[in-house]
DNA sequence: CACGTCACTTAGATCGATCTAAAATGTTTC
DNA sequence: GAAACATTTTAGATCGATCTAAGTGACGTG
């Protein structure tokens, strides 16, 4: 029990198994809950394992079994709120399952995802959760299959072959062109910014799609810097051509807070000079003001489910790879009226 | 090199070396980079890995070796843009090393942290990087000592005993309160909310110390809920007392943000009827309208000197224990004003 | 009383790396 | 040509769990 003695070597299941005058093998029964050793017995080596403070080595243990209770997650970045709430979703529930979580940021760059995903398979995680960087290879896929190691794409999607969760960003689209389109717009921009990716793609051609079937210009993508503080500062990049968009709808949380801040700083009014519809829909967004209107795709659901199709895949991996696409739902608030 | 045959049994070192006709130990000489081989041995082995697409097995290694490469961290939430961008500076230098960051969050709840920190020891992690969970007994550090176990305490301490990182809260409460005396202010509240812990409770010192130090009254502490969407509705508690403030001091950039949005429902106008300052400035925070004067904290710096100082740690178990306390600066916006 | 059954218990091999101590090989030196 | 030395290489034990296959009693039965 004194600190001194354990301090050198950590205390094994052996000495377990020693102090409770019991073999290896039947301590290790115990440990696994085994209804084979006899419930005296049981007790014994439950108190011996108390007493010497015992901790389990899954390390150790992994040797043998193939599991090593580990998964892995990989994010393009963590200071986007959207991509946090993601991870708070995946840690809920591989914490619950008793596994845990191990993070990485790829920064949208292929050749550290690879980095990542070797060192991933060194720590030999049961399975990975990977929002694919832009630009990833469709090959990667099928280098994945070869290492016959589990992985459920998220919020991306670079192969029909491995698991997907994400939203139905086109339907999202939809949900904000029709809505703007009843308020009577017909000049409505698409607000980009990052690098292309499926996610982008979906949004983009949502988008087109949407407009084309209400009969409505859909070239108006307005492309805005990546960072944050930028964007705002770019506002005017709304206005700088020949016809100038009624309302405009953001390709996600970031440009929606950028442009918000950008056009009260014109001295716009949002909602009355020009509408604006948010993406993604992030906790903070209901502390905005104006309120905005937004398309909600509930990022900590994403990564839950994402999670769950995981620990699926890695206790069967013959099952039929498997798309989850979330439904969208557009929030109301007071960002968007009728064009001026 | 084809899936089929490796499918089955994982490619060894062993299978390695007898690919490159040399022995076990050989091989695992070259994948340290010992100068002990000769290069064209080395060379032949490590063809011989690439042809065999052998991936180093951490877990082996970590048996013989007492390093596993894993370091935990273990923060209250991840919603929380705040934690989000500290995590974010933790997985940069951590992962800069060659290390990996296995994730938890405790939910400010003791016993699941006390769960999560068994956990990590079963995985082996070389260290953890602990934001105590709010009313974390003080004992905790001597377990953590009798474990062994290199730990730096985050933003919040519970002893003097381990390294800690954070920021210095005290010295961003009197310059806010320097800030608004300076503007007239006299009567200042400071709105809380959350769990009390060491940040909570250097904060609310912090304020009163600054505040009897001008001679004023110190004692507006008004209490608001936890979550978000909550704040913004409770923002009359600020109107409920007898005399009522001028400006309000954040506790942190939930209360920042929600306080903005409720007085801006109140239809006030933020820095000419009442002003107000944020605490944290975490990168959303730009992008607030009206731009909110805050107390900027620096969490991405402060997960990476974490890290820093985690890594030094493990290096060396024997030094003595650091503080590091960052400083703050107040960023002016347009969030204050003349009291009216 | 021998034998089969049931309920536990255990010895020893095993997973894939590292480490020690010794062996093999090559090079100088006298 | 042998001893001394430097340079590489290796056999085998080891880390801490799991797993297989076999062992030990106790008990009931014909």
């Amino acid at each position: 029990m004194s600190s001194e003695e354990r301090k050198k070597t950590r205390v094994t299941l052996l000495d377990v198994a020693r102090h409770a005058n019991v073999s290896r093998a039947t301590a290790s029964l115990v440990l696994r809950k085994s209804p084979l050793v006899g419930s005296e017995t049981r007790m014994r080596v439950e108190e011996a394992m108390r007493d010497l403070g015992y901790v389990y080595n899954i390390g150790a243990a992994r040797l043998r079994v193939e599991r090593s209770q580990i998964i892995g997650a990989i994010v393009p970045n963590l200071t986007n709120p959207f991509f946090a709430e993601l991870l708070s979703g995946i840690e809920e529930i591989i914490g619950a399952t008793g596994k845990v979580v191990i993070l990485a940021k790829s920064g949208d760059r292929v050749e550290q995802q690879e980095m990542l995903l070797r060192r991933m398979r060194e720590h030999g995680v049961d399975g990975v959760i990977l929002c694919p960087a832009a630009r990833t290879e469709s090959t990667l896929s099928e280098q994945i299959a070869d290492w016959g190691m589990p992985v459920v794409q998220v919020l991306r999607h670079i192969s029909f072959d491995m698991d997907y969760v994400g939203a139905d960003y086109a339907t999202g689209m939809r949900q904000a062109v029709d809505y703007l389109a009843s308020l009577g717009h017909e000049r409505i921009a698409f607000a980009v910014h990052g690098p292309v990716h499926s996610a982008y793609q979906e949004r983009v051609d949502g988008f087109r799609d949407a407009m084309l079937s209400r009969g409505l210009d859909p070239r108006v993508l307005i492309r805005f810097p990546t960072q944050l503080g930028e964007i705002a500062k770019a506002t005017h990049l709304l206005f700088d051509r020949a016809t100038r968009p009624t309302a405009v709808i953001c390709f996600n949380h970031l440009v929606a807070l950028g442009l918000s801040a950008g056009l009260q700083d014109c001295g716009l009014t949002i909602g009355r000079d020009l509408s604006l519809i948010g993406f993604d829909d992030v906790a903070d967004a209901e502390a905005i003001r104006p309120r905005l209107t937004s398309v909600s795709t509930g990022p900590v659901a994403i990564g839950e489910m994402a999670a769950r199709l995981l620990v699926e895949r890695i206790a069967d991996p013959a099952l039929p790879p498997r798309r989850v696409v979330n439904d969208t739902t557009l929030h109301i608030r007071q960002s968007c009226g009728r064009p001026t």
